[in-house]
DNA sequence: TAGATTGTTAATCGATTAACAATC
DNA sequence: TAGATTGTTAATCGATTAACAATC
């Protein structure tokens, strides 16, 4: 499936349930199409795509909707994490509730640093990098969330890839070199930065 | 420029400062087209977009590859930045070196409550909400960054359109509505995790 | 019923790749 | 020089839009 689906199936689902909140059970593809500008034969394509059936005169049902979209990017499975670099923004991603919007659970963190190692963080103790792999193993942690600093990123992944895991949300800049059987996914916080430089020159 | 050109450029920026480390002064079309599976001939017409000319042996020189895409996204030029939401995300991105990495000094942060007004974060104070007019006018800040909770970002923005801020580099999940002259780049943290979601379900 | 909206096919658009003469 | 690599044009590909008969 396409990236540009994906993004589009991710925004739809916040959009629903906003207009559940306000007490919609249907949505059509006129309305999803004015969200972000698309035009509304695109959005019926989508849903083609997601196999679910519209009805002429009222749309979609957004109930059946939002449940095909969490099949289809498979939110309602739950996944373990495991955290690796509990700095600023690692602390910061370990305290919020965003694992459970993913379908994930956070189930250990990771650091280098003694002086945080066995820091207790909503019931989970940081661990020191030596028990990286024997925790993944023991807890069947099949994804990772990477707040390390770059310099010290790929020799993660490294151990992480022996380990065993299949999934990285990366937040370091670094590009990331992984073995087939890996999948990254990229949060570059930086690129988002760098890309409101360009913007910001445009509407000036 | 489309979208998909920004994001090459900033990749380019990224892999040309390792090869620059590694002692390389010139890379081919080739070699950056490598880097993220793209044809050659692609890269070459972004190299054309740029208005860099290239030498039929040796490449593209560095230097001038790297000037020209800092000036591209306009990363030499300072500009002024205000924080709005002191949290967790928030507290790791003010301390965090990142805003230099696209050409912003952070000047200002702003929360709402009261016990973490004045906290002193590198010689910024953290100042109360109904400062944010004002301070945004008499420093000058044309950026804002906003790590608020998802149900107070659309009543921020509005308070920062007001005050004539220009971009909006946003974390929150919620499709942010402001008026033309404002642009917003979103940092969406959930659709990544989503992504990953996905993804982790096509690789095994 | 009338007409709003779907599902589907063809047309359009834009981005990417292929190809190759020019050239250092 | 020989050949690697550019700059450029045409071909291809995929994604988006337009159009419209079907239908609730």
């Amino acid at each position: 499936m396409p990236k540009a689906i994906i993004l589009r199936l991710e925004s739809y689902l916040s959009y629903l349930a906003e207009l559940k909140a306000l007490g919609k059970t249907t949505a059509t593809s006129q309305e999803l199409a004015n969200l972000f500008g698309i035009s509304s034969s695109r959005v019926r394509q989508d849903m083609v795509g997601l196999g679910i059936v519209g009805r002429p005169h009222s749309g979609y049902n957004i109930l059946d909707l939002q449940a095909l979209i969490r099949d289809a990017l498979d939110l309602n499975a739950r996944k373990r994490m495991a955290l690796i670099g509990f700095g600023n923004l690692g602390r910061a991603l370990a305290l919020s509730d965003i694992w459970n919007h993913g379908g994930f659970d956070l189930k250990a963190i990771f650091d280098q640093d003694t002086k945080i190692i066995g820091t207790d963080v909503n019931g989970i103790k940081v661990r020191s990098m030596t028990e990286l792999f024997g925790v993944i193993k023991s807890e069947s942690i099949e994804a990772a969330c990477l707040t390390v600093p770059g310099a010290a990123a790929q020799q993660v992944v490294d151990m992480l890839a022996t380990a065993g895991i299949k999934g990285i949300w990366n937040f370091s800049p670094t590009e990331l070199n992984v073995p087939s059987g890996i999948t990254v996914e990229n949060q570059r916080l930086e690129q988002g930065l760098m890309t409101l430089s360009f913007k910001l020159k445009e509407v000036s």
